[in-house]
DNA sequence: CAGTGGCCCTGTCTGC
DNA sequence: TGCAGACAGGGCCACT
């Protein structure tokens, strides 16, 4: 479950304990962690070693490790993405090994970095990134974190759109960084049902959605991200306290915070949805013909 | 082209 | 006790 807060932290990890440091022996596996890179593991692991650590970036729940220039070769970095149990882990070199230990490189003799990832959706590649980007995930939207986030635009693209407001916070070409967490999250702040049509939002309540989902998003990252159990942890291994804090995701029958309403699970889209059914009142069927 | 739904993956928990 | 099924769910891809 780790979404932008949670991945932020293993960001700001990763830039204290990995940037400047250069990779020694890499090994994989596990074969599926590099399914995403297309040479193979053989060509990841060769492309890594010898390589210095330049900077640690992330876009939404993206995040990538720079590499120095090495060669003549062209720009490229590691990329990452934890999918959902996913964990980036900064140890001793020689450090006993772990259940789920998918990928391990040393770092300047005496570290080690570590990918575990139990539920092996997440996954490791070497890409080529031209502007400030890798090249592979060049439709990944900016985050609403990121300065450079256009909210007129992601408005705009609401408005534009025939679909409703929760598919599209969790669609990662028009916002990135939101999951299903954040989203019933800032939907329950914002008092927005799920299913509410995009079209309809005005553009005060886009800015309002979007001051939702960073606030949750900054104070959540305040206490180290969201944690349900040893799934999700910073590259030290320590979980985050945000879910003391969370006020719809995962309190199906608890009294709403605001009204006191037992609030609601419903599946959606093969996972579940959080709401509190007087403060977010789904909206009126469409009807047809006006 | 935009939008939707299926699938990948493993561990834990619940109910029969 | 044992087994089946639900659930957790991000992102890619095939399909409409």
């Amino acid at each position: 479950m780790p979404e932008l807060p949670e991945v932020e932290v293993v960001r700001r990890g990763l830039e204290k304990w990995v940037a400047g440091t250069s990779f020694g022996e890499v090994a994989v596996l596990h074969p599926r962690s590099v399914r995403r890179h297309a040479p193979g593991a053989a060509d990841f692991t060769a492309r890594l070693a010898g390589r210095t650590v330049a900077e640690v970036r992330r876009r939404g729940k993206y995040l990538w490790l720079t590499l120095d220039a090495g060669d003549a070769a062209g720009a490229d970095c590691l990329l990452v993405h934890l999918g959902m149990s996913g964990q980036m882990l900064v140890t001793g070199a020689g450090s006993p090994p772990v259940r789920h230990l998918h990928a391990r490189a040393i770092l300047d003799d005496d570290t080690e970095l570590r990918f575990v990832d139990q539920r092996m959706f997440g996954g490791l590649l070497v890409a080529d990134h031209g502007a400030g980007l890798p090249d592979v995930i060049a439709h990944i939207a900016r985050d609403p974190l990121d300065p450079a986030f256009d909210e007129e635009a992601f408005h705009a693209a609401l408005r534009r759109r025939r679909s409703t407001v929760k598919r599209a916070l969790l669609d990662q070409s028009l916002i990135s960084g939101v999951g299903n967490i954040y989203a019933d999250e800032a939907l329950w702040r914002s008092r927005l049902h799920y299913d509410r049509p995009t079209a309809t939002l005005t553009r005060p309540r886009t800015t309002e959605l979007l001051g939702h989902i960073r606030d949750v998003m900054n104070a959540a990252l305040a206490v180290g991200g969201t944690s349900f159990d040893s799934l999700y942890v910073n590259v030290n291994g320590e979980s985050g306290y945000f879910d003391r804090s969370l006020d719809a995701y995962g309190r199906e029958g608890l009294p709403c915070r605001r009204c006191a309403t037992p609030l609601r699970r419903r599946p959606w889209m093969n996972r579940s949805s959080y709401f509190c059914p007087r403060c977010q009142r789904p909206p009126r069927p469409a009807r047809s013909g006006v």
